[in-house]
DNA sequence: TCATCCATAGTTGCACTGAAACTAGGTCCG
DNA sequence: CGGACCTAGTTTCAGTGCAACTATGGATGA
């Protein structure tokens, strides 16, 4: 009978809503500047704030946050403030958990176009793995900018984790493909569509039809 | 006036039912069983098949693909086989080049995670990261070990490389938790929480409101 | 023998994400 | 005076992901 509707599960988007909420009452439009301010941009999407108000819908039918008040300054549109609730910060605490526990399976696209790279021909591979790496490099040069830039204001380690963790990352991903690109380059990497082919059939022979 | 509508943008799971049909037509649950013998459900997600169904009718839609023929064999359902067209070839190459060129913004939810550890206590916080240690250090040797596998039956690198990706950042994964871990240990990892609010409301006080 | 499971093959509905466009007021700048 | 930009929020649409459902037939097993 009472508020606790069926408790969403948790994504990116409610966890970072309730979290901010933590720290004090907020007006959606002041979690997505907050999070800009923060720079957590880099790590929940909410360039459009599509997802956030929906997020906070959903939380709201949940009984995980409340409206604390509704401020009409003339001067802004209206602004509804919200609070996080006890069972908000249960969830929290389960949600946080369970997404470091368990690393669960994602699917990002880098790892898909790797996977049919043989449909190109190896100098067009180069090229592009190329114009990838300098990305790469240049991400991962900006994160440890801001890493460097932020600890210098005293922002605490345990803050920027997250950039700590995309910076080791880009290192690996940086590192692997300069390896791949070496091995197109001199000719240590190289296949042929008979090859693939043959190699396809063969696994078919021991598949029904 | 002709078939193609409009081309949808390229996703894992549109490159990879192009990228199939390369090599022969075939019919949905064909692709599926494939995808899942070559181990490349790893990669793209086919657990449902309802993402892929709808995937080939939008292709089907732009004319990237057209309908082979539909065969009733009695003993099994229908099954429309469909082939790849020649803007279905174009199109391929043209997603390919693109996912391969720029690291495109996606949010993973660990580091989501991460970048609201100081709302937990070191110690969960350390047994919640020493289990995920455990799983990406399992995932890590389960991927080395199809590598070495798939190479043993004739397969060509090119064709791993996804799982050789996998790996590499895998490790460099393991090796940032373990160095986590250690100083979650160690007592070189600390915060409290009224730090945190103070630099909480330094940064804010350059904020308007 | 009846129950259950598994493979084949596909559909439907729902919850959620992500991009874009739109409304509508205010400020600031030249 | 127009254009750009900030504040605040809504609507629409495309796409993903999960679960559940329909059917049929073969195999497994108590």
């Amino acid at each position: 009978m009472s508020s606790a509707a069926k408790s969403p599960k948790g994504s990116p988007i409610t966890l970072t809503v309730l979290s901010l909420l933590h720290f004090k009452p907020l007006h959606p439009y002041g979690m997505q500047r907050l999070l800009k301010q923060w720079g957590k941009d880099q790590v929940v999407n909410v360039g459009q704030r599509t997802s956030l108000y929906r997020a906070i819908d959903r939380l709201l039918g949940a009984g995980l946050i409340a409206v604390r008040e509704t401020e009409r300054d003339q001067q802004y549109p209206e602004r509804t403030v919200y609070e996080i609730t006890d069972a908000g910060r249960e969830a929290t605490r389960s949600w946080l958990l369970e997404m470091l526990r368990e690393p669960r399976l994602e699917f990002p696209e880098f790892p898909v176009a790797l996977s049919n790279l043989m449909l190109l021909a190896p100098d067009e591979i180069e090229r592009a793995l190329t114009d990838r790496l300098t990305a790469v490099r240049a991400g991962q040069a900006a994160q440890q900018r801001s890493l460097a830039e932020t600890a210098r204001f005293g922002v605490p380690r345990v803050a920027m984790l997250e950039n700590e963790y995309a910076v080791a990352l880009a290192a690996a991903e940086g590192d692997w493909l300069e390896g791949l690109i070496a091995d197109l380059r001199s000719g240590d990497l190289t296949w042929s569509a008979e090859e693939l082919i043959a190699v396809a059939q063969a696994s078919e022979a021991q598949a029904p039809q």
